[in-house]
DNA sequence: TGTAATTACGGGATACGTAAAGATG
DNA sequence: CATCTTTACGTATCCCGTAATTACA
């Protein structure tokens, strides 16, 4: 038996002073009342209304269980509703995760404009490279960069993630600048140790699908797992990084990194299937806070984003 | 979908950290609570747990309404077991109807005992010659005097009704005794006003089931609607009453009354069919009070009761 | 591979609606 | 006779259990 109909049939019938009214105000059959009414009897072993066809008279167990169970479905009605409001309007903690020098530099900047928008929403933005289960660590959603594993998160796109090869004046006066994969064999290498521990970043030329792989050996003195730290190093002529796009655009504007090899005869790891995503979890209702995030930065970053613009 | 079953499925499955562990404790199948949990979720449309196969983690809305839906489940039981708390042992205000007569001649006196036995049962003796509603006026069980209406409410039989022509020896010695049933018509008889207003009070024969019907005609110049105005007026010799046991004992007894036409010859209406009956509502769960009550008086007025012994 | 959650599907218990019966004024 | 409650009964629904699917370690 549904004991909250049971509740419902019975409080409204006590009400009201009659089975008949109850059922016609809660639109179902008269019987089914007197089913629900017995029904609660039998659970409780306990009289609960004395009834003649013209009088309702509730027992003193009928009395006691009346008071419980309007105010039981006087709750429940409130826990439903309050639950639905807090998820009608953008409000309550968002948690964001995001790799550190895209959360410094592309999420960062845009915090003050998101709260004036929501300022129901809190905001805490966790930063780290590594990739953290999205429950797990109790992120509402969380900015990934490259290629997805598969997952039943769901993955928004925001923009493609293309990386180029750069290098500060002062290096590539010293040491020459590369024309060819081969050439970046004798170069110094910046590399990113965590996500992507790729020792060859050259893919096969992109207009030759017949040729070979040739993946080119690469070898660096310096490794961080932090884009910031190696774009520094860039800057201060360490050596020829494979940075993404959106750490390189004030810099290559400003001259202090020049691209190399940007003819884009030859691909670059990870490939051009590579994009930046925020990801989810699968949800039929996206809470109000995290679609707002996502139209939000949605929006922000435009097609293509802002630090491709400046490329351009 | 049962809402109860729903939430308590949630909150257990939020208390244990796993849906399998919830079904396994709470016996149902996983898939039950999977779609228990959806249920809600749709109902609230909102997301109360982010699932992974390793983890569960609360929402802001699955916090918030775990709190609520917690609180709810422990309120429904705790209505439960008080209201069945409040049926399991007598108590409560027992609300008493009776005839007045019987009900001072024969209730009043084992209130004081009853009350030592369930000291929980507080009383209220209701005490009307008129037969009034048992459930319109709010009475839990009522001594009823003589044949019963057919009605649907239960009816316990404590003793027989039976009912005598008696005079004052005063009186006697003044009109002289009816021998015959036409011998009635000559007298004066005190006559009962408002239950039965039967103006014949013999039937046929008791041997004689061939003969007519010989209803006799009585007359009478005093009436009242109480009986134990009817023996007073009969004590005083006013005239012949047809009153019954319960209230004669002592009078006959004494001798202050003395019994007509006892040989049983004749019918005397109501018939022998009538009883005293205590009737109440016809429910599957008689309350504790009431049950104590039948039980008592079944007792106290034992088979054939006490007042019946007297005249033996 | 093993555990966990979800989903699909078929069979069966159950709850509902209709209708008749019983009660009451 | 009209209204109200209860009960009986047949059907349709919905819910459960099994099992296949997907995810994840």
């Amino acid at each position: 038996m549904d004991y909250l109909a049971a509740m419902r049939a019975f409080v409204r019938a006590v009400e009201l002073g009659s089975f008949s009214k109850a059922a016609r105000e809660m639109d179902m059959q008269v019987s089914t009342v007197s089913r629900y009414v017995s029904g609660l009897e039998t659970d409780l072993s306990a009289a609960l209304l004395n009834r003649s066809t013209r009088a309702l008279r509730l027992t003193e167990a009928g009395a006691a269980f009346y008071e419980r169970a309007a105010a039981i479905l006087a709750e429940v009605e409130d826990a439903r509703l309050e639950t639905t409001a807090l998820n009608a309007r953008p409000q309550g903690l968002l948690r964001i995760g995001a790799p550190g020098a895209f959360g410094r530099r592309h999420l960062a900047p845009h915090l003050k404009e998101f709260r004036e928008l929501h300022p129901d929403i809190r905001l805490d933005l966790s930063l780290t490279e590594a990739t953290v289960d999205l429950i797990d660590s109790g992120l509402d959603v969380a900015i990934r960069i490259g290629a997805l594993p598969d997952s039943s998160l769901v993955a928004r796109r925001l923009a493609a993630h293309r990386r180029l090869l750069v290098a500060s004046p002062a290096y590539l006066h010293r040491h020459g600048a590369p024309r060819e994969p081969e050439d970046i064999a004798d170069h110094h290498c910046l590399l990113f140790a965590i996500q992507w521990r790729d020792d060859a970043w050259f893919h096969r030329p992109q207009d030759r699908a017949d040729a070979e792989a040739s993946p080119v050996k690469i070898h660096g003195e310096v490794r961080a797992d932090d884009s910031d730290v190696l774009l520094q190093a860039a800057r201060d002529g360490l050596g020829i990084g494979l940075l993404p796009t959106w750490i390189l655009a004030d810099d290559l504007q400003s001259g202090r990194l020049e691209a190399l090899m940007t003819d884009r005869h030859w691909s670059i790891a990870p490939g051009p299937e590579a994009a930046i995503h925020a990801i989810y979890p699968p949800k039929k209702t996206v809470s109000p806070k995290v679609r707002a995030f996502l139209d939000f930065i949605v929006e922000r970053f435009g097609s293509p984003p802002y630090w491709e613009m400046a490329e351009g």
